[in-house]
DNA sequence: CTCTACAGTGAAAACGATTTCCACTCGCGG
DNA sequence: CCGCGAGTGGAAATCGTTTTCACTGTAGAG
């Protein structure tokens, strides 16, 4: 079952076969449809390892993601398969686990698969060595929710976004305002959010807010709820993800803190689950799925043209603040 | 960067340094080292579409799933992504949208890739045509939460499950509970969460319980607000899936009812967020990542033995009832 | 001392396509 | 009659591995 078998059935040769389908329409029209039937009667699909070692083209894309276990990205990697399926190809998604380290095996495994682009959402996209590798190397790839200016990117802007939360915080009367994130260390998105955060602070004429910043988002609960126990507490929280916004809300039921009456909290992501909850989360709502799409086809374009995306072609996608109803005036 | 690069930069033969990359054993010590460190030099990685030609294996496993926008079905993935990541597979995961034709596609897709085999959640186990064409073609296939006596499966037993909520529930104090559940035609599993229910009310010596059916698990909040707004509503409602719960007390919520005071909701699938919702969603929790992981495992060691799963490889995993703060004590 | 066994290594043939470079046939217009 | 272009075929190179088989040298058995 070669494109010899085919080749034979169809009286043809395979040079013809591999015409058939490669330029179809440089084979007579009459031919082709030999070769097709023949090909649909053995059930023959051209190997794909083969033509890949060839052509060093696999249609085949890698995904290289932090963890399926938060729904920003499950959501992500659904647009990217929808579109990618769309488009003709597969995907190949590997996950890191914030870890820096596998994000380099990742790359690595997925180049030796000779994937034709990556989508990746990597730690720290400025002082990535892998990276910095690809780049030299002329890969073509994207980051997804990453922004750099040296890059390509399809991302929201997180720090304007989160200034416009503390503004919007401040008009409704909020003062002592803090945030709850990650450790900045581990996450260039997380900075950028805190910066937005500071930024918005700044701009109220308020002084520097407080930062809770916690090693593992498991953390969170018992973390927040100690620092809400006591007296100078904030009236508003500015989560660094949803995930740690819902977290939140649990911690301030559990010291006795009824949100939004006594608490506010605001996450950002937009995770689909937010809408549905009690408060619904009030939220910074990012377009996962589009975020997804778009790099997918950015991507495409791009090897349509025999060329790698640049940094020119990055992506900045509108963000919009979900009210919700975790949120409300300051209390008197 | 191929063997024949590593093999020069090392002085040896190509033989040699494919050995040290597949029977590391055969090659004397000094020369395996040797080898290593002008691959680790040259950072050559073998490549897999030649290897996948010459020997067939393509360290590949394909995945179908409905959707990812369920974390069931996220977390699922990751412990897939996790288990075949550290058995030196990847993985090609399509998504169906529930959608029973694409099931078949995707299936056609990833064989014609050469994947090694196959992990496979799909609407109905019994009557699809696909899945009998992959019996029968000798395939090598694992089923993940689908529960059929002729499949290899890797599953939880969500009709006892519910048989015991319902128990529980009864236990409570409860009289008038109600399932609600997408459409049952769509999905074996739903349809044996529904049986357990039912078995639970017939145990209990209750008249059948009240099943709220919806199309799609977007209109629930809607329509089971509507249902709960009649007098006669139920004092306890159960779930066939976490979201769905999840929507459920929203709608209860909407409608004026405290949860659980006034209705009890539990849920099944014990998504991670669950734990961290106020109030605690009450559940049925699956070992979702540990599910995916055993597929992964069933798959590999079959692979190994050179042979399909077989229907006697099926695992049953156990689920626990998670008890949360969504239920309590019948209302008097 | 010879013979065998074995460990270590290499040369060359697959694997299944794509692609290039001709070459050949046919029909047709000049 | 010549030349041209479209359609097709043959042969060979190539992609980067794995694998078979043959070869070397050294050590242990007889």
């Amino acid at each position: 079952m070669s494109i010899h078998t085919v080749a034979a059935h169809a009286g043809v040769s395979i040079t013809t076969v591999s015409r058939v389908f490669n330029k179809p329409d440089r084979v007579a029209a009459d031919t082709r449809e030999r070769v097709l039937r023949a090909a649909r009667r053995l059930s023959f699909t051209p190997n794909a390892s083969a033509r890949t070692l060839r052509t060093h083209r696999s249609r085949i894309l890698g995904v290289v993601l932090p963890t399926l276990l938060n729904p920003v990205f499950a959501e992500c990697l659904d647009g990217i398969a929808q579109a990618s399926d769309e488009a003709g190809y597969a995907i190949v998604p590997l996950v890191t686990d914030y870890e820096r380290e596998r994000e380099g095996s990742a790359i690595e495994r997925l180049l030796a698969r000779d994937v034709d682009g990556l989508i990746l959402t990597v730690a720290n996209a400025s002082r990535s060595p892998s990276l910095a590798r690809l780049q030299r190397a002329g890969a073509r790839y994207v980051l997804a929710y990453n922004r750099h200016p040296g890059h390509p990117c399809v991302s929201v802007d997180g720090e304007a976004a989160f200034t416009g939360v503390v503004g919007w915080l401040v008009s409704l009367g909020h003062r002592r305002i803090a945030m709850a994130s990650g450790t900045l260390a581990a996450s260039d998105r997380a900075r950028q959010r805190h910066r937005g955060f500071q930024a918005g602070m700044r701009q109220a004429g308020l002084p520097p807010g407080e930062l809770i910043e916690m090693p593992f988002v498991h953390a969170a609960v018992d973390r927040v709820r100690a620092r809400l126990a006591r007296a100078d507490r904030p009236t508003a929280l500015v989560c660094s993800n949803d995930l740690l916004a819902v977290r939140c809300i649990r911690a301030a039921r559990l010291a006795g803190l009824e949100v939004p009456r006594q608490l506010s909290v605001v996450g950002i992501d937009g995770i689909a689950l937010g809408e549905d909850l009690t408060p619904q989360l009030s939220t910074v709502v990012q377009p996962n799925r589009q975020i997804g799409q778009r790099c997918v086809e950015m991507l495409i374009s791009a090897l349509a043209r025999e060329a790698a995306p640049t940094q020119a072609d990055s992506l900045s996608l509108p963000a919009f603040l979900r009210e919700g109803e975790s949120c409300t005036r300051a209390p008197a």
